[in-house]
DNA sequence: TCTGGGGTCCTAGGACCC
DNA sequence: TCTGGGGTCCTAGGACCC
């Protein structure tokens, strides 16, 4: 495969301040540095992303021991790297890399595996390494007799299939080390949720639905932030004995309105509630999301000037800080914004 | 640890339609 | 009218990841 020769690097930070606003200002400045060396940049979140250097003149274990210099100095921040011909393979090698020099000091580790040896440096580590494999998996494939990387590879496709159909081959493809995922340059958000975990157990509905006001103010500040309507509203609820359901509901108009949200979110809770049984953790969500339609409603004026109050009330909030804003209605409760500490 | 918060993806079943 | 197959959408829940 001509795909093999390609070299990518998955650098993972690990940033130690516990401070947010540092965390993100190193996470800024170390993307930068590696769109410094090249375009095709993936950030999987905060502290990690892939970067396709195939296309550069240098030897992929050189270039990776520039830039970790670089981030070291520029940043004052350790960060660990593996260099892989593929993304699924870069991102054991890192892991592998940052586990095996834990103790000391901050891992700032650098792990290559050349181009051809994907499986044979996969085969020894157990299978939990491998991308996609939690617990419950391994558990699992424990109960077969497979512990290690390698077995998963060797192991028996039929054997496999009856467990795991469809994924079963997936998942023996990436245990060879085999991957053609692609550097998805940008993602696009696929849901946008609130949620709370209660101090002690809440056995009060009205108690509970103010918390939904508040996480459905949140959900609809952050849709509107981000220019998006959310064509599903759904609660998740936590009773005591740590049981989750969620409950979900597609709208017919798709909207980022927070009334729309907290009237949506609140008929889920009502429907699902249990008297007498109690609430550990409330959390609203929203998904489907697609661009706000240009002509609302037309016929529901009211949508329209609710849209503009929020416009108005959300550039309040950014200009002056969280607390200045309340709605009239809202006033006596805690506003959602207090204690935002949104990017 | 008696269990934080915010996401993604997958599967399965039911409703509905052709 | 009944039966069945197949496709699609929606909902619920599980597993996993950072």
């Amino acid at each position: 495969m001509p795909m093999a020769q390609a070299q990518k690097l998955a650098p993972a930070l690990l940033v130690l301040p516990p401070d947010f606003e540092a965390y993100s200002q190193a996470s800024d400045q170390v993307m930068a540095i590696l769109e410094d060396l090249s375009p095709l940049v993936e950030q999987v979140s905060v502290d990690e992303a892939f970067i396709d250097v195939s296309d550069l003149p240098d030897d992929p274990g050189v270039i990776a021991a520039r830039l970790q210099a670089r981030i070291n100095q520029e940043t004052r921040l350790p960060c660990s790297l593996g260099v892989a011909a593929n993304k699924l393979v870069a991102k054991v090698a890192n892991d592998y890399g940052k586990g095996s020099r834990k103790g000391l000091d901050y891992p700032n580790a650098i792990t290559v595996v050349p181009p051809g040896e994907e499986a044979a440096f996969l085969a020894p580590l157990p299978v939990q390494m491998l991308w996609g494999v939690g617990k419950k998996t391994a558990a699992r494939l424990k109960t077969l007799g497979i512990e290690t990387i390698g077995q998963l590879a060797d192991a028996p496709a039929g054997l496999l299939g009856a467990h795991y159909g469809k994924w079963a081959a997936d998942m023996q493809r990436h245990a060879r080390g085999i991957s053609d995922s692609p550097i998805v340059l940008s993602h696009t958000l696929k849901s946008i949720s609130n949620e709370t975990t209660y101090d002690k157990d809440i056995g009060d509905i009205d108690e509970v639905l103010h918390t939904v006001r508040w996480l459905s103010d949140k959900v609809g500040y952050r849709l509107r932030k981000h220019h998006f309507c959310a064509g599903t509203i759904r609660i998740k609820l936590r009773w005591s004995d740590f049981t989750t359901i969620t409950r979900q509901v597609a709208l017919a108009e798709p909207t980022n309105h927070n009334s729309v949200i907290y009237d949506t979110a609140a008929g889920l809770l009502r429907a699902a509630w249990q008297r007498g049984r109690k609430v550990r953790l409330i959390g609203v969500g929203s998904s489907n999301l697609q661009e706000p339609a240009v002509q609302m409603s037309l016929f529901d004026p009211g949508q329209d000037k609710e849209t503009k109050l929020l416009n108005a009330l959300d550039e309040l909030r950014e200009k002056y800080g969280k607390k200045v804003i309340q709605r009239g209605r809202e006033v006596g409760r805690q506003s959602a914004f207090e204690e935002e500490e949104e990017e």
